[in-house]
DNA sequence: GTGAAAGCGCTAACAG
DNA sequence: CTGTTAGCGCTTTCAC
């Protein structure tokens, strides 16, 4: 039982099969000009019988591997799941694969997974990182066709396909202080992920809650908590701000998957099961009926279709930059109600 | 501002500029044994210099590509994100990459994606969809090492990870019975993925499910719902099931983005909201306290690196198959509750 | 309409 | 220790 390796047919062994050239072979598998019917068919009879496939890799070294890479960070969120189901359906009628490099959020930096991909000579890049530096991409971008999703970058070099944070944040908080929340505390990432300035989704959304805040002349109601990211982390920044003294009367998390976790953390305190809880994103799990957590729906099916389709037109020649801007909705649901008056440390 | 294309250094170019031969340069990057130090120190400058970074495609085409390719059915099943995880941890201290290849379940084969992977020229590949035949990996297996997880095959050509089934319904329908359920009902998938003999976890479960039952005297209470896979599906395949009259005290689903889906169901028909439900998997949602779903738990992430590491010993040379067997454990959480005795249908 | 020949970027013998 | 040479499997002019 000796596995003995099988080796794969090659073009070469088809021609001779067949008793045509290489040239003719390949030809033929392109569906490509000037091949006569006869021999079309005796070649494609042999690739049949041989099983003949070509190899991707070694047609890439002459032209495209149509290939497109994709680097996924965190397939934990959900919100990933939508971008990538968009992105495949898209996709379903072209003649392109799919492929992904999923990044260890922890412990990879995401330029690793995109220049492996790079290395593999697919034909276009689909980055999702936020971290990765904008100019690193626009270098990047001089090689080979980058989509970046989830930046707003304005960048020339590649194309953009972002939903519009400011908007979404505005009406989530609109929503909240129409309920009478006053006290509106907001739990995201660490300052990586929110510094001023970087076209991260996170930095836009804090300073939109901040501006809201100031607007409504609660600047001193400001308060943000901070975690690393994922659910059980939200959980524990939850918990550390409860500790602190502090009495949110509504939690707004910068993405769903946090929110969620506040919800467990809640759940376990029954001196703050009142409190209201909104998300972003709106996950699959938040329309659960015994979730039920408000959020703001970004259309993550249509910006993952979006990001294959600006990549095909780039694959296609287009050499100016695109910035798409997705537009949010808001879903309201059970986890946002009116604000309850908590005794003592309320102020209105 | 015409982005003309940069194109990437080669091999060549290092050498040319560093005044050597490309062999030279060859040896310098793969750590290769026979280059002085001073060569090495030139060479590696130039590439700093020229950002140099060899193609794997193209050497791909002699050797390896140090690339590991997995093939993923539904990335929204969050138990699939555990396995991924303990794969890529695995992963992180060897010197190879990994790449999924989405598969739409609705539409795609998994062959498609395996093929896709292997045209890719992927050293070795990872299998998950249950619906490709065995026969037709074990053919594969003769061209690209191959672990398959998730079924129960005894194959000779490649290796297999799964979890206990049948041990893992065991103790999952004793907690039921224990709990005083006799009306058990189990939601599984269309009889593709169900069949007798097919070796899929679902089959299995179905199975044990029944054997269970008849040797509880309960063959008259086995009732099997269907659904197409999903929440939604199993939210719908829910309510078709009480419609159609029956009134289980438990409902047992296959796995928990199922029972989700009952959960859901259920809490929307308040005449059912007794009934008890549990899942297998124990993904993260399950063990969320507002879900509460008692389940089975399956250790993903040590799957995960099983899988990996097995690929990794075929690489290095190992011929013979490897069957490796994950034990499940029981995760009792609020959703199974002692039965309860319902108006009328109830048979005890 | 068809095939010969060159070459994509790299590695692996083999000579020097 | 170093460089030359011959491919890997495929596409692509360019003659025939």
């Amino acid at each position: 039982m000796t596995p003995e390796a099988v080796k794969r047919a090659t073009i070469e062994d088809v021609a001779r099969r067949a008793g045509v050239s290489r040239a003719a072979v390949s030809k033929v598998i392109r569906g490509a000009y000037g091949v006569s019917a006869s021999m079309r068919e005796r070649v494609e009879a042999v690739i049949e019988e041989l099983d003949y496939r070509p190899l991707i890799s070694a047609r890439g070294m002459r032209g495209a591997t149509f290939t497109l890479g994709m680097e996924l960070p965190d397939i934990a969120n959900q919100f990933f799941a939508r971008i990538l189901s968009g992105a495949t359906t898209a996709l379903e009628t072209e003649p392109y694969q799919l492929v992904i490099a999923p990044v260890d959020p922890d412990h990879s930096e995401g330029y690793r997974a995109l220049e492996a991909l790079a290395d593999r000579q697919v034909d276009g890049l689909i980055a999702v990182s936020p971290r990765v530096d904008p100019r690193w991409l626009e270098e990047m971008s001089r090689r080979i066709p980058i989509v970046m999703l989830g930046r707003h970058d304005s960048s020339v070099g590649y194309d953009t396909v972002v939903g519009d944070d400011v908007s979404g944040v505005g009406m989530l908080m609109q929503h909240l202080l129409e309920l009478g929340h006053r006290e509106i505390a907001h739990l995201t990432l660490d300052d990586q992920h929110t510094r001023q300035g970087s076209g991260t989704p996170h930095s836009l959304r804090l300073a939109a809650y901040e501006a809201t805040m100031r607007e409504a002349g609660l600047e001193s109601s400001i308060q943000v908590a901070r975690c690393d990211g994922g659910e059980d982390s939200a959980h524990q920044a939850t918990l550390r701000l409860l500790a602190s003294g502090a009495r949110p009367t509504a939690i707004f998390a910068a993405h769903d998957e946090l929110a969620i976790g506040v919800l467990s953390a809640l759940t376990q305190r029954p001196d703050a099961s009142e409190i209201s809880v909104a998300g972003y994103d709106n996950i699959k799990q938040a329309g659960h009926p015994l979730i039920g957590l408000t959020s703001v729906d970004q259309p993550g099916e249509q910006m993952g279709a979006s990001v294959v389709s600006l990549l095909l037109e780039r694959l296609a020649g287009r050499t100016d930059a695109v910035h798409e801007v997705a537009t949010p909705r808001l879903v309201p649901r059970s986890s946002t109600r009116p604000r309850i008056r908590t005794k003592g440390v309320t102020r209105s």
